[in-house]
DNA sequence: TAGTGGTCTAGACCACATA
DNA sequence: ATGTGGTCTAGACCACTAA
């Protein structure tokens, strides 16, 4: 019975690290501190610099580190809350609703949309593209597509300075009758790494909307936010003060 | 002028390795399918196993592959659809949620939690334990915190046996104002991993649900859901058919 | 130019499932 | 017993940022 623990210290390096570090980060460090390097802090660890690595990656993941290359790691302060879906439904483009287009195109839609919208392959939808702001930060990109057919009024009309804001304007005329969504996870494109100021490869959180209007699907927009900095919000009281997560994985 | 390529080639080669692997995910290999070992593939595309497994995580955060210990790599299907909020709100418990309660204690909720129910830190308040079964698969697991105001009816019943249906039961006949709901994403604890049959440390998506009545917040949900195989879907037509995530990163 | 995180290698051993 | 994916090491070099 001389040998290794017999049930005990199962768990992986990383794990056991990452709670280390999920410790000293609430008791030693202030949100925005920068941690020592990783190769200072897997020498006082005393693992190889991947193992290390492994570790950061997760609290990464959940929000608590934020790492850029050839600056350092920080700590991250609480995710910030995004409403995605007020208490009642409204187009794209209404109020203010912290969107900035970017740009406006008449393309054919990727396969998957065009499918949710019921339109040929090859037709041509417009196509907005949209940055979702908090502060100066910005959180999520979103390509709308809306068919020709949604808005019958604008055929023929080429002026590409003013396209976007007349596209969303003929939207608050009809009548939503809902917006089904869903949520899930993705990685982010070299598109929107760039936009997010992430790497490509990134978490991101993927949220399809289906805008339905005489009981067809008028519209479709794909929203892709930061994982690591953004917690969505549904139905109202987007504003809440307390972290809804608690990480309680026991040591 | 005779040095490295000017402008292409930028990209890492994991990067460029998980594209030509998508592209043959869908041409050669049908869902369920084993792919070659992480060794074979590696040799087969010149690269160190761990380059190989770095495009085999994204595919796997990506829901396209699925990977077992012991097993194999396997082709995944498309996510599942779940349904977390329908088109009007309902307190947990009521008809068939397709949750399955698996444990009801009476303990002090978790800090955060604590806070969201306005109770003092160590007041106990009954903590229903729930799964999220979609067919035969565990897609998702539930903490259900309710404090003892919310059911005051049941205070001094202590039958261990029926204590959680006998408290779902006591909530259907309060008012309820609203489900505020919040999504992000998380890890899975080794607890949440065992019951997802995941390993710890896999992202998972956390929905933290807040049931309002009578201006107070009267039960509080944080549930987990797989990341890879779940589609979270709000406001009913939880059942789409078709993909709503085009990957869609440029080669 | 120095220092950071990001990528990559070529090994080794471990935990787990299956036959 | 074999084969799988999971963990870990000790290096090396690259891409980026900031002084």
């Amino acid at each position: 019975m001389a040998r290794t623990r017999p049930a005990a210290a199962q768990e992986p390096k990383y794990w056991h690290l990452k709670t280390v570090l999920n410790d000293a980060l609430e008791t030693d460090f202030a949100v925005g501190e920068v941690l020592p390097n990783e190769r200072e802090l897997a020498a006082r660890f005393g693992v190889a610099r991947a193992t290390l690595r492994q570790a950061l990656d997760q609290l990464e993941l959940e929000g608590r580190l934020q790492r850029r290359r050839g600056v350092g790691t920080t700590v991250a302060g609480p995710r910030v809350g995004v409403p995605v879906a007020r208490q009642h439904h409204g187009w794209p483009g209404s109020a203010h609703d912290s969107w900035r287009t970017t740009d406006c195109a008449e393309e054919p839609a990727p396969p998957a949309v065009a499918t949710m919208l019921a339109v040929p392959a090859n037709e041509t939808v417009y196509t907005l593209r949209r940055l979702r702001m908090m502060g100066e930060q910005t959180v999520g990109t979103e390509e709308l597509y809306i068919p020709r057919r949604t808005v019958p009024g604008i055929s023929g009309f080429l002026a590409a300075g003013g396209r976007a804001r007349v596209v969303l304007r003929e939207l608050q005329g009809l009548r939503l009758q809902g917006e089904p969504r869903s949520v899930e996870l993705g990685v982010a494109g070299a598109e929107d790494a760039r936009q997010l100021d992430r790497l490509p490869g990134s978490p991101v959180l993927v949220v399809t909307t289906r805008y339905v209007s005489e009981e067809r699907v008028a519209a479709v927009a794909i929203s892709t936010y930061r994982a690591d900095t953004c917690r969505l919000t549904f139905d109202g009281s987007g504003e809440v003060e307390v972290t809804p997560y608690d990480t309680r994985q026991a040591s």
